[in-house]
DNA sequence: ACCTGAACACCGTTCAAGT
DNA sequence: ACCTGAACACCGTTCAAGT
């Protein structure tokens, strides 16, 4: 399994927009949002920096087509055709999008900006689509359609983004539980006259589990779509 | 009231942290996330570079301090004195931090990627704490209240950051209406088998009134935290 | 048609030197 | 203590030149 050549091996398949993306994703992956740069795109591809202005405009389009192909493949389980109810197949697309998010943090800054910027070129379409099937499947009136579906998508791109960040080092050596700890002992010397809500739920926070906790998330909304079903004809 | 110098006076008031932090939210709203640089500003403050990383230790404490001033005037109108319901005191919440996003667009991307960031710089605690204890008013058990607060803030920001990022203008001259119909007609075009979601709201979209469409979220969202209110003991 | 790589303008940050 | 501004390393992007 260990490579034959020490050097880096010569480009081997011809350069192409979907081999640029895929580097673009590793770097991302590995050395996060500033780790991708034309000069570590160039090395690993071994290229030129003018070969890859062939095959994509800018790097904004790049990230745009690094968030496109990573999305779409989280959510090509195909979440209709998971079995169970329509509630079963919100959970399944929430946690597709939260588990892609833990894998490739960058994506919740990246999807923040992008949600609602170019019409065609933007992901918003697939998650609406992906969440709004299944409000639908739930009988909620037409007319509630936008607003159930937006509350269900902010909720899962924020809470997942959070749990990311939340999960990533905060420098080298600092773990999940080591963070929780270092934001809980910051948050109890805060002032209690000024702060004695988040005072309160200290504890709450540091020892939730990140899934349950989503999960309780996404029930508390379920429960407001069904609550305010019967509410406007 | 014409400035009687034609040219950038020259500083009157000493530099200082605050005067740096002025300008930099200057910049950011007048020419956008881009928008600030150190040579902006030293331009703006008349000044050298060296001048002010003597009261700032760098570009990310500085969009940090940005950041956090904004935010903490938009939470000053003191909402628990906000007379009215705890509802209506979130939605005073709810509102004070949409009109700070959209007054400030490039607040969204800078909160989604600071909620959870250094423990005590952060302005987490300041949101947690003007959305929770208002949860807790509202007679919501302690046991929910992280899910209930984190549900509600994560919506506001979320929607909030669309809202702004679709208010603003994308390309000379182009404005909120054009805008809309222009993701109107690109979602129309979008194959029917695959996206009749998102077909079937695209009407809905387009006409939504932004407050009105972000309020019935908040409604729909309390209305699951007094639904779930009696089945956590 | 596709690729090379030097060159350009611009950026955040540092630091010896001034007051 | 506070400020100056040239210098450094690095970045996205361009483009004449190659194949």
């Amino acid at each position: 399994m260990a490579p034959r050549t020490r050097k880096p091996e010569r480009r081997t398949e011809a350069l192409s927009r979907e081999r640029i993306i895929e580097a673009a994703v590793e770097l991302l992956d590995t050395a996060g949002e500033g780790g991708l740069t034309f000069r570590a795109l160039t090395e690993r591809l071994s290229t030129g920096a003018g070969a890859i202005y062939w095959h994509v405009a800018n790097k904004d389009e790049l990230l745009d087509a690094a968030t496109d192909a990573v999305v779409t493949d989280a959510l090509a389980l195909k979440p209709a055709r998971v079995p169970g109810s329509p509630q079963d197949r919100i959970r399944a697309v929430a946690l597709g999008l939260f588990d892609a998010i833990d894998a490739h943090p960058w994506l919740a800054a990246q999807l923040a900006t992008q949600l609602s910027r170019g019409p065609s070129k933007s992901v918003t379409p697939r998650i609406l689509e992906s969440i709004g099937q299944q409000v639908r499947a739930l009988g909620v009136p037409e007319s509630r359609w936008f607003t159930a579906t937006t509350v269900l998508m902010h909720y899962i791109l924020g809470a997942a983004g959070q749990n990311a960040v939340n999960g990533r080092a905060h420098g080298p050596g600092v773990n999940r539980g080591e963070f929780f700890n270092a934001v809980s002992a910051a948050w109890k010397q805060l002032d209690p006259d000024d702060y004695p809500f988040t005072r309160a739920i200290v504890d709450q926070m540091r020892d939730h589990d990140d899934r349950a906790e989503f999960l309780a998330g996404i029930a508390l909304i379920l429960a407001g779509i069904t609550a305010g079903r019967s509410r406007t004809p």
